[in-house]
DNA sequence: CTGATCTCAGTCGCACTGAAATAA
DNA sequence: CTTATTTCAGTGAGACTGAGATCA
């Protein structure tokens, strides 16, 4: 494969990132499926086992989804009982959303299906160069000062 | 918005590597879009340039690209003069996908954009940092051995 | 009234599949 | 007849937008 790479297209990070990400997104999307899930609900059950109930806005945030996206995620997980939305009794306009212990259950699962992904994205790499993988990734994502360098 | 992850999310290396993706790809698009080009065209003028003419095949795996949009990409590319398809004298099946002089030019354009946005994405990160970087992206690729393991 | 939240329908770029056309 | 290449139409998941409903 890399070997046959044009030379503009090896040595430009952007490209070798998409690249990468494509591989373990489709890796994790086959993985998830053959326990019923889709990546949306993965994060879903993960921000609220995380970070305890909230409504669909902050939960969009948490997890980088769109409002509508958020939506109809958790409609399919409040279907099959791994979630559970309430009508905020401070906010008529919130829901207040929880995970269910069926839910909790259902994560657990899914956090070693999503693990045993990660070993076969990296297994190339030392313990050490994943720590130094994932930093340097956490580092690529967008400071608060470039947000406000952004907004204006 | 780190500090705001999901602890699950926030150390899952192939989590942070699609938001990572995701947002270079938006960058690049958003870039591209100014030079009335895409990421397709990019990847197929980049291959003709660094590796010289081929069939469509060769091609889309050079760029990791499907048959189909191969096809699509360069006819957009012909009908504006930047590549040119013939038969191959010595397969009918085939087409000799060659760039233009056109393609060179506007190809050098495009490397300007392109750098830019490598910048952009990877402005957190020193030099040395930078290459360590692009050096495990590099190894998470599939290997042959992977390919071949896989085709069993 | 304005403004926030949620929902639904629909759009868009991207990756992919299946089938037809052409030629070895 | 079978196989390889190219092309076209369509599918599917993901990210997103706009309009409407509900409620503070």
């Amino acid at each position: 494969m890399t070997e046959d790479l044009p030379e503009r297209l090896r040595r430009l990070p952007t490209w070798m990132l998409s690249q990468a990400a494509a591989r373990a997104h489709r890796l994790l999307a086959e993985a998830l499926a053959d326990s019923d899930a889709r990546g949306h609900h993965y994060r879903l059950l993960a921000a609220l086992q995380d970070q305890g109930p909230t409504n669909q806005v902050v939960l969009g945030h948490r997890t980088a989804l769109d409002r509508s996206d958020v939506a109809v995620g958790l409609a399919e997980l409040e279907q099959r009982g791994l979630a559970h939305r309430d009508p905020d009794p401070d906010d008529g306009r919130r829901k207040r959303v929880q995970i269910t212990d069926a839910g909790t259950r259902f994560l657990a699962d899914l956090d070693e299906v999503v693990g045993a992904v990660q070993d076969e994205v990296l297994h190339q790499l030392t313990p050490e160069e994943r720590r130094t993988f994932l930093d340097l990734l956490t580092r690529l994502q967008p400071s608060a000062d470039d947000a406000a360098r952004r907004a204006t």
